[in-house]
DNA sequence: GTCTATAGATAGATAGAC
DNA sequence: GTCTATCTATCTATAGAC
């Protein structure tokens, strides 16, 4: 075991630094440095930690120019958010565009964009899972659509496999979870100075996917 | 696929609603209800967004009494995070004393306690995992060394298997961070009105963390 | 331990000039 | 879009009587 366990610096929730937004989806000018900003604050303290003036300060812009792009902090978060389970969502509808039509390639192409997504941008993926309990049911609601059509990605790959009899498995709910948990935990701690390349951990992520379900070679990558 | 998959209550961070601090570790009188208010409120809206009122509001008591018997909120949110640390450490020692003496069955009975202990004490794991980082770093020091404890045991556990040849898996650190991720998980989802038991879920996970790193059967459990 | 009262700081949000 | 100034509410924490 050449890395460390439990290293989180002081003061952080999660490891990485670097990656914001994607950089295709992010607003010019001041909305972008908002989003920016607030992004970096919401993921290492948390919404109900952080002060729009704390926002403000970090992207260098005044509390009135916030406010004339969203209606209030709420509304910053909710954008966040939407645009972490749009990335997210687009990423698995990508690899399985290019995956085999085949249940097995499937499901390791939807684990692979999972856990890249979680690795490339990890606080808006701490964000989206840890602080969307904040936003109001009109907010929440516009936003939950994306997560949920992500989850049914998963979960009708895994019963695609389980009626192709390519795996056994005894609680096909519980895999869904168990595969889903352990990609999203990777936000956490994953960083690009870690040693390993986002690749790496997917395709061994993927593989431990295909096992958990009883359908991966015992040894051999399959990616 | 009977069970729903995205359906957190609104404001809600985590599905259980139950259990909060183990009863054999609660303290009598005001500082036990102020801890399993401040456990509840910490646990769904986050320790920023909760107040020293919402706290004593929930716990039916007056500010002024909280403050006797803590110097600060930050050290009610220490109390809870050692106190969580120190259950679920002592549910992996008590699991491995019960445990046969061979590396399977250990790592089998970690994985098991990890899990039971997520589902049966989900605000425990969850403020543990996700509120941590607001501790300073003097009441950070004093709690963060059991947690340690416990992710060594789960590391040292794998080497054994490693080393004994059990079984193969391309990366154990990654197989390390994948099996304590997917149970970490299970606090926010997991509530006991959902149809299984947390002996079912964590005999699953076993289940799968023997799958993962390449030594488990196929079919039966384990367990 | 419990109460009332309050200090001193900071919160989200806005007004209105430029 | 940006600025200064500010409103009102709430925050953590404390003082002091009982």
């Amino acid at each position: 075991m050449k890395r460390p366990i439990s290293t989180l610096a002081q003061g952080q929730r999660i490891a990485a630094d670097s990656e914001l937004l994607p950089p295709a989806v992010t607003p010019k000018g001041a909305k972008g440095k908002v989003l920016n900003a607030a992004l970096q604050l919401f993921a290492q303290a948390g919404y109900g930690a952080t002060s729009v003036r704390d926002i403000c300060k970090a992207a260098k812009v005044q509390t009135t120019t916030l406010y004339s792009h969203f209606p209030s902090k709420e509304h910053v978060l909710a954008e966040i958010i939407g645009l972490g389970y749009a990335e997210h969502y687009k990423r698995i509808k990508d690899a399985l565009a290019a995956s085999a039509d085949e249940p097995l390639a499937r499901l390791a192409a939807v684990v692979r964009a999972h856990v890249i997504s979680h690795c490339e941008y990890p606080m808006l993926a701490v964000v989206a899972n840890t602080e969307s309990h904040f936003l109001s049911p009109e907010l929440a609601e516009s936003v939950v659509v994306t997560l949920q059509q992500s989850e049914t990605v998963l979960a009708e790959i895994l019963l695609q496999c389980q009626e192709a009899g390519v795996f056994d498995v005894p609680d096909i709910y519980l895999a869904l979870r168990a595969i889903g948990g352990m990609g999203m935990r990777v936000a956490f701690w994953y960083e690009p100075g870690c040693g390993m390349t986002p690749q790496h951990v997917a395709d061994t992520y993927a593989e431990f996917a295909l096992r958990l379900v009883g359908a991966g070679k015992p040894s051999p990558s399959l990616c």
